[in-house]
DNA sequence: GCGATAGGTATTAAGTTGCAACCTGAAACG
DNA sequence: CGTTTCAGGTTGCAACTTAATACCTATCGC
């Protein structure tokens, strides 16, 4: 299948377009759920995705071709073959996973089966969020974007509180 | 333009096809970005983009007309409109940053700028990560799927560890 | 050998995207 | 107050992608 689609990268600095060129396609996710789920197989896809075999065929052609899954014949039948997730694939985990609590928090009636829990106490995961780097959670309005030079640094004085600029989004 | 595409949803009890049926879409990410590095305006994001404008419009009215994005007109200047994100599309942040870090860490040259701090200290934010109901970072071999029905249960003995499902894609 | 199974490819219709030209209503200008 | 410019679109068409379905090829179990 041809590519001739704007590259959709190299617009600006940032990772954005470059996770998109595969994860955006239709299904991308969806198998990539599946894939998290503990499937392994060309036809377990096709038959819990309910997508064509072309598309399939393709769109794992192009996981594998960007290093998020590995293709692998199974010595002991060699008619089958494994898909299964890199480490670059399962780098993707939080990234599906605040996808998918979106989806559940604002989508309709999904109450969402099974769960990912922690092995420790069998309790759901927390909401994914995002976290100063010694941890705290932030809210919104705790962050702002920088210029790389000014990381760090002491931008506005911390009485001028109106003055900030935070996510200028809100 | 029409919608003849296959629902996507109600494959599965899990909230990723809803999400997607918007998000999956080629340009809403993108879009969603520039919101969040506070775009609100029709050229602006025409501009930035480097998208066709039929296709800025149509996706526009579907960020809008699900909820992620609203569209006002400027009282001072009613040839202008403008669109802001909802709490709904803010919502969308941890989604969004999870997958411009994973894009930053495996594309190419990808530095990324603007950065998102701290407004504290002005450091970049941690890497967005899976935890614990409690809080504690959690490792993938530290995870496994459940049904509803078996939240919280003690399903296998803690010493039994070869045993447990854990991630089933390790 | 022979049918079934796993994992594809090929063909073709239908849907989506991208480009470029055109349209509309509200400022701004003189 | 007529003309120009600007913001935000819409329309038409060619190129490309997706989907459905039929077909192909190598194993495997018997």
């Amino acid at each position: 299948m041809g590519m001739l689609r704007e590259p959709l990268d190299e617009i600006q600095s940032c990772g954005l377009p470059s996770a998109l060129e595969v994860m955006g396609e239709r299904w991308s996710f969806m198998i990539l759920r599946a894939a998290f789920n503990g499937l392994h197989h060309f036809e377990e896809f096709l038959g819990e995705l309910g997508i064509a075999r072309n598309i399939l065929s393709n769109r794992l052609a192009r996981l594998v071709e960007h290093g998020i899954m590995k293709r692998e014949h199974m010595p002991d039948d060699r008619r089958k073959i494994e898909y299964r997730l890199t480490a670059k694939g399962l780098d993707l985990l939080p990234a599906m996973l605040a996808l998918r609590q979106w989806g559940e928090k604002y989508g309709v009636g999904v109450p969402a089966n099974p769960v990912l829990c922690d092995t420790r106490d069998g309790q759901p995961i927390a909401p994914i969020a995002i976290h100063a780097h010694d941890g705290r959670p932030l809210a919104p309005v705790e962050l702002e974007w920088r210029n790389r030079a000014d990381i760090g640094k002491a931008l506005h004085a911390p009485e001028d509180d109106a003055v900030r600029p935070r996510l200028n989004v809100l």
